[in-house]
DNA sequence: CATGAATGAGGGTTCATTCAT
DNA sequence: GATGAATGAACCCTCATTCAT
């Protein structure tokens, strides 16, 4: 399919790379100097690589939206409405497999940067949407196969698994306590069962 | 009551100035020359008042927490559910008057500083517990007056509310749309209907 | 007369863009990634057409004294004062059609790097010394036909005119305003009334 | 009369050492760590004296002009038209005694910046018009004592006289001939034979 | 008691040039 | 023959903090 030249695999490294010290770290506070020091790069090259700090921002919010669709897609692989939660329960967990740390990538960029840069802003947001759209088509589809699930306000309550997840992601990180795993295990429950009971 | 010496009226100024900064900026993003300028003070003051930035920022939590803690209660005034649901409504509202930037000031801290600064965590997590514990003491003194809102999870519903609450927050400084409020207000109410549906 | 390959045509290209790049923005000010953006070149032919930005600057230097030599000879076709004159009056407005920006060519390059670079103080000396002749030459003939312009001092004339040509580009440059070139063209009135006047 | 304090003393230096190496080397091509070097203050401390490097070079401009008055004031001491030769032979002097290095401080700042830096270009303005102005108002002055030296174009005289000295600045740095000077002066004494016979 | 002068490590970015292909 | 990938020194500037006064 898509061959990678040497060079896209280089920018790709520091990506992946710079991905990670952003989620842990914060972008303001991840220096150029500290992105060469772990993908061992000299100064040059970044600059070869990336129009600027902002550029590689810009694909790294790329970078991990497709992450969350594919991880997304690799565990929610049939309509079962327990694949779903698995996805949630999987995702919050990776989390607490990171000793707690990080929360949710594009939630902390939000957090951070969602006043300071616009353009960053815009692009969070259609990074976000297209998460949301994952998980409603998903439960739209469901509903037509199991009419139990039917309901007018799917797309409501995609919004809210969505964005209890975010916010379960950053309680965790700050918390470090798995005790936040199930508080949101039990608002999925509570959400599901009121999109049953929808006439 | 607590009379406050010239000194520390000039200290409680910059933190208020400081916490506007943190808050719209990020603490990393917001330099020491940026607060001087804005409380108009000497450099050297700045050190003879706090110990570092840090030390700053360490006040400026305590300042959020009793912030939020007296809001909830100008605004909770009696024991109605809808005095409750007002407090989200008009804490969401407020972002949106500050043209939605903003979001959680707690929250952002948290995303920004859980992972890099451990004394700071512990002090944001010290924070919430204290405004999860009014929200559920709330709760539960309603339960004791009205019988219908009597629940065994009465804790679980106030940690999710506040959890909500703050992604929505977040969410409301990404997207700028005041939608997020009326998801949040949707998400009340099905907080509040399985608590009355409980047994 | 003298057929230009296509390779030869490319280069000049890039000496006539660069010309313009050095004049306006300055020699040390423009970057060779300025003149591969102007002249959509890559950064490799650059370094295949030149061996470096000092010797681009040697034949942009060229060009310009050509250049010079061109227009002085397409204006002073005849063996006229008011065709000298007509020369100094349109070289200065094309200063002025250019938004007064510009100034001097050679003068530019001559302040900025007269010290900095013997091997083009050198060269850039040459460059003037033709065009000085350029003029004696011109006034020299004319004295043999029209004996009232003979005089011992047309080398100093010649000079002086030159000179001062100079230095009403970086005035004109400097300033923006066209009385410059009135006062350039009452100084010529003055140079030639005193050669005349000379025994 | 004017007190500096220590801390002025310090800027002043560099200043001072700054102009020397603008003069010199050029502005662009001058780097604040020559800077550094010369005055052997660390790079905090510049930051501290000065808002940015062009804020410097509005400094070394108002120094430059302040200079060239100082200069004239000292050795045009009587009213008398050799005393304003001697001002414009010692000037042209000073080049020649530099090793022919340096030509005009203002001039090859307005040559280089004149097109890049508005601001400057103005304070450029501003400074040659201050030092227009001394050169004829003295000559106005002289008229009113010698009546031989009445001329209603004493102000084109004046402005022609710093234009050439301008040029022959120039001129000097680059051929690093003495003659330069001959020819200047002269050029004095034909502008000065002329202003004679003005009526 | 209150402060402004001082700092050096680090911030992000541009640079002219080389070289393997 | 022609090029784009690669580089590290240098660019200007900001930083949180200290300390003498």
């Amino acid at each position: 399919m898509e061959k990678k030249s040497k060079l896209d695999k280089k920018i790709h490294n520091v990506i992946v790379e710079s991905a990670k010290l952003f989620y842990f770290n914060g972008y303001v506070n991840t220096g150029i100097n500290d992105i060469l020091e772990v993908c061992k790069i000299p100064k040059g090259s970044f600059y070869y690589y990336f129009k600027n700090k902002d550029d590689l921002l810009s694909k790294v919010i790329d970078y991990h939206m497709e992450n969350t669709i594919k991880f997304f897609d690799s565990i929610v692989d049939d309509l079962s409405i327990y694949k779903l939660k698995s996805f949630f329960s999987q995702y919050l967990n990776t989390i607490s497999l990171n000793k707690f740390h990080g929360g949710s990538p594009l939630g902390n960029l939000s957090s951070e940067l969602s006043d300071i840069n616009e353009e960053i802003r815009i692009k969070l947001n259609h990074a976000y949407f297209q998460i949301e759209n994952r998980i409603s088509l998903f439960l739209q589809t469901l509903a037509c196969v199991h009419k139990k699930y039917q309901s007018e306000n799917i797309i409501l309550y995609s919004n809210l698994l969505l964005t209890h997840l975010e916010a379960s992601c950053l309680k965790l990180k700050r918390t470090r306590d798995k005790e936040v795993i199930d508080e949101f295990l039990n608002f999925f429950d509570i959400i599901i069962e009121k999109m049953i009971n929808d006439k």
